[in-house]
DNA sequence: ACCCTCACCTGCACGC
DNA sequence: TGCGTGCAGGTGAGGG
Protein backbone atom coordinates (compact mmCIF):
# COMPACT_ATOMS: atom_id res chain seq x y z
CA UNK A 1 0.00 0.00 0.00
CA UNK A 2 2.84 2.41 0.46
CA UNK A 3 4.82 5.60 -0.85
CA UNK A 4 7.65 6.67 -0.38
CA UNK A 5 7.41 8.22 3.40
CA UNK A 6 6.08 4.52 4.17
CA UNK A 7 8.69 2.69 2.82
CA UNK A 8 11.06 4.88 4.30
CA UNK A 9 9.47 4.34 7.56
CA UNK A 10 9.64 0.63 6.94
CA UNK A 11 13.26 0.63 5.92
CA UNK A 12 14.56 2.59 8.31
CA UNK A 13 12.26 0.24 11.07
CA UNK A 14 14.00 -2.76 9.30
CA UNK A 15 17.36 -0.73 9.69
CA UNK A 16 16.99 -0.89 13.26
CA UNK A 17 15.26 -4.37 14.22
CA UNK A 18 17.15 -6.67 11.56
CA UNK A 19 20.77 -5.32 11.04
CA UNK A 20 23.35 -6.93 12.07
CA UNK A 21 21.17 -10.35 12.34
CA UNK A 22 22.38 -13.21 11.10
CA UNK A 23 20.00 -14.95 8.76
CA UNK A 24 20.39 -18.90 10.03
CA UNK A 25 17.35 -20.44 7.74
CA UNK A 26 15.44 -18.05 4.47
CA UNK A 27 12.26 -19.74 3.41
CA UNK A 28 10.55 -18.72 0.54
CA UNK A 29 6.94 -20.34 1.12
CA UNK A 30 5.33 -18.95 -2.00
CA UNK A 31 7.50 -18.97 -5.31
CA UNK A 32 6.13 -16.21 -7.40
CA UNK A 33 7.03 -13.88 -4.75
CA UNK A 34 10.72 -14.20 -6.42
CA UNK A 35 10.31 -15.37 -9.37
CA UNK A 36 13.82 -14.74 -10.08
CA UNK A 37 14.72 -17.36 -7.49
CA UNK A 38 14.03 -20.54 -7.31
CA UNK A 39 13.46 -21.31 -3.08
CA UNK A 40 16.28 -23.67 -3.10
CA UNK A 41 18.64 -21.18 -4.40
CA UNK A 42 16.87 -18.15 -2.62
CA UNK A 43 17.34 -19.91 0.74
CA UNK A 44 21.03 -20.72 -0.38
CA UNK A 45 21.99 -17.15 -1.12
CA UNK A 46 20.33 -15.56 2.41
CA UNK A 47 21.28 -18.73 4.25
CA UNK A 48 24.36 -17.56 6.97
CA UNK A 49 24.15 -14.48 5.54
CA UNK A 50 24.27 -11.38 8.23
CA UNK A 51 21.98 -8.03 7.36
CA UNK A 52 24.57 -4.93 7.15
CA UNK A 53 21.71 -2.55 6.92
CA UNK A 54 18.26 -1.92 5.66
CA UNK A 55 17.89 0.76 3.27
CA UNK A 56 15.61 1.56 0.21
CA UNK A 57 15.54 3.23 -3.18
CA UNK A 58 12.37 4.73 -4.83
CA UNK A 59 9.46 2.06 -3.25
CA UNK A 60 12.13 -0.54 -3.13
CA UNK A 61 13.55 -2.18 -0.02
CA UNK A 62 16.96 -3.09 -0.01
CA UNK A 63 18.48 -5.60 2.49
CA UNK A 64 22.10 -5.19 1.96
CA UNK A 65 24.03 -8.87 3.05
CA UNK A 66 27.77 -9.25 4.13
CA UNK A 67 28.01 -11.97 1.24
CA UNK A 68 27.86 -9.56 -1.38
CA UNK A 69 24.31 -10.10 -2.22
CA UNK A 70 21.43 -7.84 -1.95
CA UNK A 71 17.90 -8.58 -1.39
CA UNK A 72 15.69 -6.22 -3.07
CA UNK A 73 12.01 -6.25 -1.82
CA UNK A 74 8.75 -4.41 -2.84
CA UNK A 75 5.61 -4.31 -1.16
CA UNK A 76 3.51 -3.31 -3.62
CA UNK A 77 0.34 -2.83 -2.62
CA UNK A 78 -0.52 -4.94 0.79
CA UNK A 79 3.30 -6.17 1.71
CA UNK A 80 4.41 -5.74 4.93
CA UNK A 81 7.12 -7.32 7.33
CA UNK A 82 6.49 -8.77 10.74
CA UNK A 83 9.39 -9.70 13.73
CA UNK A 84 7.78 -12.60 15.36
CA UNK A 85 9.03 -15.31 17.31
CA UNK A 86 9.16 -18.67 16.38
CA UNK A 87 6.95 -20.02 18.57
CA UNK A 88 3.95 -17.31 17.24
CA UNK A 89 1.89 -19.20 14.74
CA UNK A 90 2.70 -17.50 11.01
CA UNK A 91 0.05 -15.30 9.79
CA UNK A 92 -2.04 -16.56 7.01
CA UNK A 93 -0.57 -15.25 3.47
CA UNK A 94 3.40 -15.61 4.81
CA UNK A 95 5.19 -15.72 1.74
CA UNK A 96 8.40 -15.68 2.79
CA UNK A 97 10.41 -15.96 6.36
CA UNK A 98 14.17 -15.23 7.86
CA UNK A 99 14.69 -16.88 10.74
CA UNK A 100 17.28 -15.16 12.97
CA UNK A 101 19.50 -16.79 15.91
CA UNK A 102 17.10 -15.81 18.66
CA UNK A 103 14.18 -17.39 18.40
CA UNK A 104 12.84 -14.99 16.06
CA UNK A 105 11.82 -14.55 12.05
CA UNK A 106 11.12 -11.85 10.08
CA UNK A 107 8.17 -12.75 7.79
CA UNK A 108 6.61 -11.33 5.09
CA UNK A 109 3.05 -11.58 4.42
CA UNK A 110 1.46 -10.20 1.62
CA UNK A 111 -2.58 -10.81 1.17
CA UNK A 112 -2.93 -9.49 -2.06
CA UNK A 113 -0.06 -11.17 -3.48
CA UNK A 114 1.55 -8.22 -5.29
CA UNK A 115 4.83 -7.86 -3.66
CA UNK A 116 7.88 -9.34 -4.85
CA UNK A 117 11.36 -10.31 -3.96
CA UNK A 118 14.86 -10.78 -5.29
CA UNK A 119 18.45 -11.70 -4.69
CA UNK A 120 20.37 -9.79 -6.65
CA UNK A 121 24.51 -9.64 -6.16
CA UNK A 122 25.30 -6.17 -4.70
CA UNK A 123 27.72 -4.92 -7.14
CA UNK A 124 25.13 -5.32 -9.96
CA UNK A 125 22.21 -2.99 -7.67
CA UNK A 126 21.92 -0.32 -9.68
CA UNK A 127 22.00 -2.06 -12.87
CA UNK A 128 19.26 -4.36 -12.08
CA UNK A 129 15.39 -4.15 -13.88
CA UNK A 130 13.98 -3.25 -10.89
CA UNK A 131 16.34 -0.11 -9.95
CA UNK A 132 18.41 1.32 -13.10
CA UNK A 133 15.57 2.81 -14.75
CA UNK A 134 14.05 4.51 -11.52
CA UNK A 135 14.21 8.47 -11.74
CA UNK A 136 16.22 10.34 -8.90
CA UNK A 137 15.83 9.88 -5.58
CA UNK A 138 13.46 13.32 -4.27
CA UNK A 139 15.79 14.51 -1.91
CA UNK A 140 19.03 14.42 -3.98
CA UNK A 141 20.12 17.28 -5.71
CA UNK A 142 19.49 15.23 -9.16
CA UNK A 143 15.88 15.90 -8.65
CA UNK A 144 15.59 19.96 -8.65
CA UNK A 145 13.48 21.93 -10.49
CA UNK A 146 15.23 22.15 -14.11
CA UNK A 147 15.42 17.93 -14.08
CA UNK A 148 11.43 18.67 -12.92
CA UNK A 149 10.63 21.38 -16.12
CA UNK A 150 12.71 19.22 -18.90
CA UNK A 151 11.03 15.92 -17.96
CA UNK A 152 7.61 17.14 -17.93
CA UNK A 153 8.53 18.77 -21.48
CA UNK A 154 8.51 14.85 -22.29
CA UNK A 155 5.15 13.34 -21.77
CA UNK A 156 1.77 14.58 -22.97
CA UNK A 157 0.06 12.34 -20.26
CA UNK A 158 -2.16 13.91 -18.03
CA UNK A 159 -0.17 15.20 -14.53
CA UNK A 160 -1.57 12.89 -12.41
CA UNK A 161 -0.82 10.24 -13.97
CA UNK A 162 2.73 11.38 -14.59
CA UNK A 163 3.31 12.06 -11.64
CA UNK A 164 3.26 8.19 -11.23
CA UNK A 165 5.43 7.21 -13.44
CA UNK A 166 8.46 5.93 -11.26
CA UNK A 167 11.42 6.52 -14.27
CA UNK A 168 9.98 10.17 -14.08
CA UNK A 169 9.36 11.61 -10.45
CA UNK A 170 10.09 9.35 -7.42
CA UNK A 171 8.08 8.36 -4.90
CA UNK A 172 4.78 9.68 -5.26
CA UNK A 173 1.65 7.23 -5.36
CA UNK A 174 -2.21 7.86 -5.54
CA UNK A 175 -2.58 9.58 -2.38
CA UNK A 176 0.56 11.90 -2.11
CA UNK A 177 0.11 12.36 -6.33
CA UNK A 178 -3.55 14.24 -5.30
CA UNK A 179 -1.97 15.92 -2.80
CA UNK A 180 0.99 17.38 -4.41
CA UNK A 181 -1.34 18.59 -7.36
CA UNK A 182 -3.87 20.38 -4.87
CA UNK A 183 -0.97 22.34 -2.68
CA UNK A 184 0.32 23.64 -6.01
CA UNK A 185 -3.00 24.15 -7.41
CA UNK A 186 -2.21 22.10 -10.45
CA UNK A 187 -5.45 20.53 -12.47
CA UNK A 188 -4.87 16.70 -12.69
CA UNK A 189 -6.06 16.52 -16.33
CA UNK A 190 -3.66 19.18 -17.80
CA UNK A 191 -1.00 17.68 -19.73
CA UNK A 192 2.54 17.70 -18.67
CA UNK A 193 3.89 19.26 -21.15
CA UNK A 194 1.35 22.10 -20.70
CA UNK A 195 2.28 22.88 -17.22
CA UNK A 196 4.04 26.88 -17.25
CA UNK A 197 7.40 27.00 -15.73
CA UNK A 198 5.78 29.09 -13.28
CA UNK A 199 3.72 26.14 -12.13
CA UNK A 200 6.45 23.43 -12.74
CA UNK A 201 8.75 25.26 -10.30
CA UNK A 202 5.81 24.85 -7.48
CA UNK A 203 4.76 21.57 -8.42
CA UNK A 204 8.42 20.69 -7.35
CA UNK A 205 8.66 22.37 -4.09
CA UNK A 206 5.17 20.90 -3.56
CA UNK A 207 6.28 17.16 -3.94
CA UNK A 208 8.93 17.71 -1.78
CA UNK A 209 6.90 19.59 0.38
CA UNK A 210 4.09 16.13 1.09
CA UNK A 211 6.90 13.61 1.04
CA UNK A 212 8.95 15.33 3.50
CA UNK A 213 5.86 16.16 5.58
CA UNK A 214 4.72 12.86 5.61
CA UNK A 215 8.00 10.94 6.48
CA UNK A 216 8.69 13.47 9.47
CA UNK A 217 4.76 12.64 10.54
CA UNK A 218 6.41 8.94 10.64
CA UNK A 219 9.35 9.68 12.44
CA UNK A 220 7.15 10.23 15.27
CA UNK A 221 5.99 7.39 15.36
CA UNK A 222 6.31 3.91 17.04
CA UNK A 223 6.65 1.20 15.01
CA UNK A 224 4.80 -2.05 16.04
CA UNK A 225 8.32 -4.74 15.08
CA UNK A 226 5.15 -7.62 14.61
CA UNK A 227 3.72 -4.95 11.96
CA UNK A 228 5.91 -3.10 10.19
CA UNK A 229 3.88 -1.58 7.94
CA UNK A 230 4.57 1.47 7.44
CA UNK A 231 1.18 2.49 7.95
CA UNK A 232 0.04 5.61 9.51
CA UNK A 233 -3.24 4.74 8.60
CA UNK A 234 -5.66 4.25 10.79
CA UNK A 235 -3.41 6.33 13.74
CA UNK A 236 -5.40 9.23 12.10
CA UNK A 237 -2.92 10.30 9.57
CA UNK A 238 -5.96 10.32 7.00
CA UNK A 239 -6.93 13.94 8.66
CA UNK A 240 -3.58 15.05 6.96
CA UNK A 241 -5.14 14.67 3.38
CA UNK A 242 -6.52 17.65 2.24
CA UNK A 243 -8.08 16.18 -0.98
CA UNK A 244 -7.58 12.29 -0.90
CA UNK A 245 -10.75 10.42 -0.18
CA UNK A 246 -12.90 13.36 0.91
CA UNK A 247 -14.75 13.49 -2.38
CA UNK A 248 -17.73 15.61 -1.67
CA UNK A 249 -16.21 17.25 1.27
CA UNK A 250 -15.41 21.22 1.53
CA UNK A 251 -11.93 21.84 -0.06
CA UNK A 252 -9.78 23.42 2.78
CA UNK A 253 -9.10 26.76 1.01
CA UNK A 254 -12.77 27.73 -1.02
CA UNK A 255 -15.07 25.16 0.99
CA UNK A 256 -15.89 23.81 -2.76
CA UNK A 257 -16.64 20.88 -2.96
CA UNK A 258 -13.58 18.47 -3.65
CA UNK A 259 -14.37 15.97 -7.09
CA UNK A 260 -13.07 12.95 -7.45
CA UNK A 261 -12.64 11.51 -11.48
CA UNK A 262 -10.86 8.83 -12.51
CA UNK A 263 -7.53 8.74 -14.40
CA UNK A 264 -5.96 5.19 -15.76
CA UNK A 265 -8.21 3.65 -13.93
CA UNK A 266 -7.34 5.06 -10.39
CA UNK A 267 -8.72 7.78 -8.15
CA UNK A 268 -7.95 11.37 -8.02
CA UNK A 269 -9.40 13.71 -5.59
CA UNK A 270 -9.22 17.64 -6.37
CA UNK A 271 -11.19 20.48 -6.18
CA UNK A 272 -12.24 22.03 -9.03
CA UNK A 273 -12.52 25.62 -8.10
CA UNK A 274 -8.32 25.84 -6.48
CA UNK A 275 -7.12 23.80 -9.20
CA UNK A 276 -8.75 24.97 -12.49
CA UNK A 277 -7.93 24.25 -15.89
C1' DA B 1 9.44 4.33 -28.29
C1' DC B 2 4.93 5.40 -27.07
C1' DC B 3 0.30 4.52 -25.49
C1' DC B 4 -3.54 1.71 -23.59
C1' DT B 5 -5.71 -2.18 -21.33
C1' DC B 6 -5.26 -6.02 -18.70
C1' DA B 7 -3.27 -8.78 -15.20
C1' DC B 8 -1.70 -10.06 -10.72
C1' DC B 9 -4.84 -11.30 -5.69
C1' DT B 10 -7.98 -10.94 -1.56
C1' DG B 11 -11.17 -8.54 1.19
C1' DC B 12 -14.35 -5.07 2.27
C1' DA B 13 -18.16 -1.77 1.77
C1' DC B 14 -22.07 -0.95 -0.60
C1' DG B 15 -26.76 -1.51 -2.94
C1' DC B 16 -30.41 -4.56 -4.22
C1' DT C 1 -28.60 -13.11 4.39
C1' DG C 2 -26.68 -13.40 0.01
C1' DC C 3 -24.93 -11.85 -4.21
C1' DG C 4 -23.13 -8.74 -7.47
C1' DT C 5 -20.27 -4.57 -8.18
C1' DG C 6 -16.68 -1.53 -7.41
C1' DC C 7 -12.86 -0.24 -4.95
C1' DA C 8 -8.15 -0.53 -2.46
C1' DG C 9 -1.72 3.37 -0.95
C1' DG C 10 1.58 -0.56 -7.31
C1' DT C 11 3.57 -1.97 -11.25
C1' DG C 12 4.68 -5.27 -15.32
C1' DA C 13 3.60 -7.53 -19.59
C1' DG C 14 1.71 -7.51 -23.95
C1' DG C 15 -0.68 -5.56 -27.85
C1' DG C 16 -1.51 -1.77 -31.11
Amino acid sequence: MPELPEVELVARSLDQLVSKRKIIVAELLRERLAPANPPAEFAARLKDATITRVHRRGKHILFELDNAETLIAHLRMSGRFMLLPVERELPKYSHAVFYFEDEMRLVFQDQRHFGFMRVVETANLSETKELKKLAPEPFSDDFNARYFRDVLKTSKKNIKEFLLDQTKVLGLGNIYASEALFLAKVNPQIAANEISTRKANVLFAKIRDVLAESIAHGSTLNVNPENIDGSYYGGGYENHWRVYDREKEPCGNCAGAIKRIVQGGRSTYFCPRCQPK
